[in-house]
DNA sequence: CGTTGAACCTGTTTGC
DNA sequence: TGCAAACAGGTTCAAC
């Protein structure tokens, strides 16, 4: 259920109430989606929680250090960064207290959401984190295809620099340069999360509807113009999401339980057989990169096949050796 | 580089 | 009715 509107709604619900709060404890049932479990119950009590936010389709809660105030090396915010004089540190100094990074995904059915000690607990609920105002924030994930670990401040960039730029973010050139000189198919790129982060199978269909792009055509075959035109769409259906709350399919609810309503506006995802919005011709389903892919077969052409491989080659990523200069 | 299929796990819907 | 297959918002890995 959850993409990148859904797990931004999540995320701002969260917002109005974690923040500011201490955890006090953590339970924890099934435990096969953890990372490291034990380090949750070790390093989590006594923390305040000092900010919420997204990361792709991951939710990450900002710890501050257990006393409540950062080390000196700490001192701008949780961002840790070695002294001058020491450029070989990239870890503080053992010891040391830093910010925690808990990251939840939500993988296909996770929820986060705050509860009452005493509201009933709904079953796959496998995590408990107990607060200081008497609440706790659950986690429950009937297929634990979800996934939960702790990143220490220093460790956050490294695991940002896995993913690519924000889907809501991402600039038009960057876009561009991401696409530049692939073979792949660009559903396949837009639910590649190295690519850009936060697209899912919804919001790829439902992108690639608007800017009126057969999902298996191949991204470096893609006109400039093409690219503008989907780096619009998706921005625009991305936002359209987010004011809607997200897309609720069968038990998206958000941190308050309320479900989005962004699935009403679909216009390819999950409507095969019924007309297209734009022309009438029947949605057709097909599987790309391994997924229900849903798109117009008069709006969205097919790509031409056979025709000469693309004689362009990718421009080589900085600081990556020059072409040809393997060893 | 890219693609495919399987795996991870549970539940719901669809088809015969 | 019943049982099996297909399918589900995601990611990762082996094999080709």
């Amino acid at each position: 259920m959850p993409e990148l509107p859904e797990v931004e709604t999540v995320v701002r619900g969260l917002r109005a109430t974690l923040p500011g709060r201490r955890i006090l404890a953590v339970r924890l049932g099934k435990t096969d989606f953890i990372d490291d479990p034990a380090a949750l119950g070790e390093r989590l009590p006594g923390r305040r929680i000092a900010a919420v936010e997204r990361i792709g389709k991951f939710i990450r809660v900002e710890l501050a250090p257990e006393n409540g105030v950062a080390h000196p090396l700490f001192a701008a915010g949780c961002k840790y960064s070695p002294h001058p004089s020491q450029s070989s540190a990239h870890e503080p100094p053992e010891g040391v207290d830093g910010c925690l990074h808990l990251l939840v995904h939500l993988g296909m059915t996770g929820r986060l959401a705050v509860r009452g000690p005493h509201e009933p607990v709904v079953p796959h609920t496998h995590g408990f984190f107990e607060l200081d105002d008497g609440n706790e924030l659950r986690y429950t994930d009937i297929r634990r295809f979800g996934r939960i670990l702790l990143v220490s401040a220093a460790a956050l960039p490294e695991f940002q620099s896995r993913l690519g730029d924000d889907a809501l973010f991402i600039s038009v050139a960057a876009f561009r340069r991401q696409l530049a000189g692939r073979r792949a198919r660009i559903k396949a790129l837009l639910l590649d999360q190295k690519s850009v982060r936060g697209m899912g199978n919804i919001y790829a269909d439902e992108s690639l509807w608007r800017a009126r792009i057969h999902p298996e055509r191949l991204a470096s075959r893609l006109s400039a113009q093409e690219i503008a035109r989907l780096h619009q769409a998706i921005r625009h259906v991305l936002r359209a999401a987010i004011k809607l709350g997200g897309s609720s399919i069968s038990d998206f609810l958000d941190a308050e339980g309320k479900p989005g309503s962004y699935q009403m506006r679909h216009r390819a995802y999950g409507r095969e057989g019924k007309k297209c919005s734009r022309c009438g011709s029947l949605i057709r389903r097909i599987i790309v990169a391994g997924r229900s892919s849903h798109f117009c077969p008069r709006c969205q052409p097919r790509p031409r096949r056979n025709r000469p491989a693309p004689r362009h080659r990718r421009a080589p990523s900085r600081g990556a050796p020059a072409r040809g200069a393997r060893r």
